[in-house]
DNA sequence: TGCAATTGAAACATCGATGTGTCAATAGAG
DNA sequence: CTCTATTGACACATCGATGTTTCAATTGCA
């Protein structure tokens, strides 16, 4: 029964996200394995923290690239991006809060420009008139990204349904908490 | 020149809301204090996290209590409310990511009942008519306590101005990013 | 100025997490 | 079935954070 690396990872991530000073042994736990297999996979901490951020990353610009190349109504470019949402809740998480991840150049970086590009969709979103032009594409995007850790929590403690996460994000997202 | 242990609390608090594991030498230094001050004024790390999250509490019971007690049309109330978010903010931050704050019966229960009457605040807005009926009052809640973390993390950023970010959140809440 | 209180610096022991290594048990391929 | 590779359990040294103590320097009041 050779162990999956990628199980592992997937299997850290929330963990890590909800503690970010989680110890190896927890991590080990939580995948069911022992804390020697997990060194073996990844002998140091930073390299586990490092393998899930680049994980991470990568998800975030593979979703990045198709919203930009999307030449659809940004409507339907927007409901694709959210119902996607999940790595971003999880970027934010643990990116942002994890100094063994914000402290590589290259990391940090990366995550920068993901907002960055996020940004840039939530201005194309105004100058079609879909968004609210009274406030920079900043606080659009950070609200997204909000949103989307809100669902992801919400998912967390059993109050949602993965399913609904998406159409909970866009509602809010669109049109608020109004009646 | 007697140090003051609130002024303490008050510059820790963003230091172990965007780090947890931040240790009591930067928690210090960030005070601008020296680290055995620091240990005279909170011999152990967790009273010095409990102390933290009992001056939050009390800031969310107050407003909270405010709120309850405002017989006014339920738009002024929200907005009110809306209007002192940063202890919210803060509390989940701190509350939920801190085990030595979760790990608190006391602290705990303090922090859901919070949210339970967070929730009760919502279902008086849906039953008011002014909030939507189509989403659980966790939902909302949780919507409000997000957009405030939010709100929060744009302004230590520095792309919102402190000022700003009551506005926002109503702006956000009640009609989303919507144009 | 002189004294009492407070602070900062340093040394020290302790504790938990980490990284390394070993070895028996076991799963899986041949 | 047999052999090889992988895993889990355990022991060990190391490192950083914590909590304790001591002492000199500095502050602020009498």
């Amino acid at each position: 029964m050779r162990t999956d690396a990628t199980e592992v990872l997937d299997s850290a991530i929330p963990v890590l996200a909800k503690d970010r000073a989680a110890s190896m042994q927890v991590i080990a736990s939580r995948a069911g394995i022992s804390r020697a297999t997990l060194v073996r996979l990844f002998p140091t901490r930073k390299l586990l923290v490092q393998a899930m951020a680049e994980k991470i990353l990568n998800d975030c610009d593979k979703i990045l690239a198709r919203a930009e190349a999307d030449a659809a109504p940004m409507d339907q470019v927007l409901t694709a991006l959210v119902a996607e949402y999940t790595p971003f809740a999880q970027l934010w998480n643990l990116v942002y809060i994890e100094p063994d991840v914000s402290g590589l150049p290259e990391a940090s970086t990366r995550a920068k420009a993901i907002f960055l590009r996020t940004v840039k969709v939530m201005e194309r979103g105004q100058n079609s008139g879909l968004l609210r032009n009274d406030m920079p594409g900043t606080w659009l995007a950070s609200t997204f990204c909000g949103l989307a850790e809100t669902a992801w929590e919400l998912t967390l403690e059993g109050h949602m349904g993965a399913r609904q996460g998406p159409d909970f994000i866009t509602a809010i997202l669109l049109h608020g908490v109004s009646a």
